[in-house]
DNA sequence: ATAATAGAAGATAAAAATGTCCTTTATTAA
DNA sequence: TTAATAAAGGACATTTTTATCTTCTATTAT
């Protein structure tokens, strides 16, 4: 469904606002162990995300990866986005570069809806909301 | 959402479905012309497909593809199964291992109705029904 | 100011997915 | 029975994804 740097970047973004609630930035080989990821590939993850404003981030001591108030409110369908594209949400099932309503490829109208779902629950699903589940040991971001 | 020999996999099952009605067997440069492939590697693929029974084949002269009856009730999900696995309808949205009711991921359950949604439209999806629209040219399995 | 800290950025490496070529084997028509 | 045909199978090449390492830059505390 998701690359693995998509499944990555959810994961950090989760963490991250959990511990972005009370203030607190967090480094990343903290973050690599919360989520059992390798360091450096979601510090590149977490770079990217950060040029485009997803997350914020201070250099130097007691520096690291925070989210403002306004990041918090991100859906998973904004980092799908930044990280896989919206091909996922707009692509064709089969593949088809040219493929709609016109001139549809044989599974576009099962698809349609299934696509739809999939950008829905993904828009109504807010980064914050994860973080209060995750703190009561509720949810998990490993293994 | 599927890989690319999982789409070539059901473009050119759709297409030896139709042809398979009349009787026909289909070689593989037809299929890769007719849905627009390339041609070592859907040929590839339908090895695949063949040695696991989805799809029937002979060699030599006026040999081919076809599918038996059988093979025409085979379901997009047993298509999406044989080449990428089941991870798309069981594995976790996040990519843990462990992630299941007892300890789920943070979207575990939002992504549950989502992942039976897909299975479902594909299980009901059989390969045969799609072939009359195609033939109809209805839908489409190029670009 | 300076040293220590931690992310940013560029380069490189390994693995997986995708795509191609060549030889072998089975089948058929003549 | 032979020549032509077409899939099967093995090997190889390319591209993309995933992962790692090193150097540079900004920030902070002293």
């Amino acid at each position: 469904m998701f690359s693995k740097t998509c499944e990555y970047a959810i994961r950090a973004m989760i963490f991250i606002a959990q511990r972005s609630k009370t203030g607190n930035r967090v480094g990343i080989k903290e973050i690599a162990k919360a989520i059992d990821a390798p360091e450096y590939f979601i510090a590149k993850i977490l770079q990217d995300l950060s040029r485009k404003g997803l997350v914020q981030s201070l250099k130097g001591p007691t520096g690291g990866f925070f989210l403002e108030e306004e990041s918090s409110e991100c859906s998973l369908a904004d980092i799908v986005t930044a990280i896989d594209g919206d091909k996922l949400f707009t692509g064709c099932g089969l593949g088809l570069k040219n493929c709609n309503e016109k001139r549809p490829c044989p599974i576009h109208s099962e698809f349609k809806k299934v696509r739809e779902d999939i950008y829905n629950m993904l828009e109504d699903a807010r980064i914050g909301e994860f973080s209060k589940q995750l703190e009561k040991n509720l949810t998990f971001l490993k293994r």
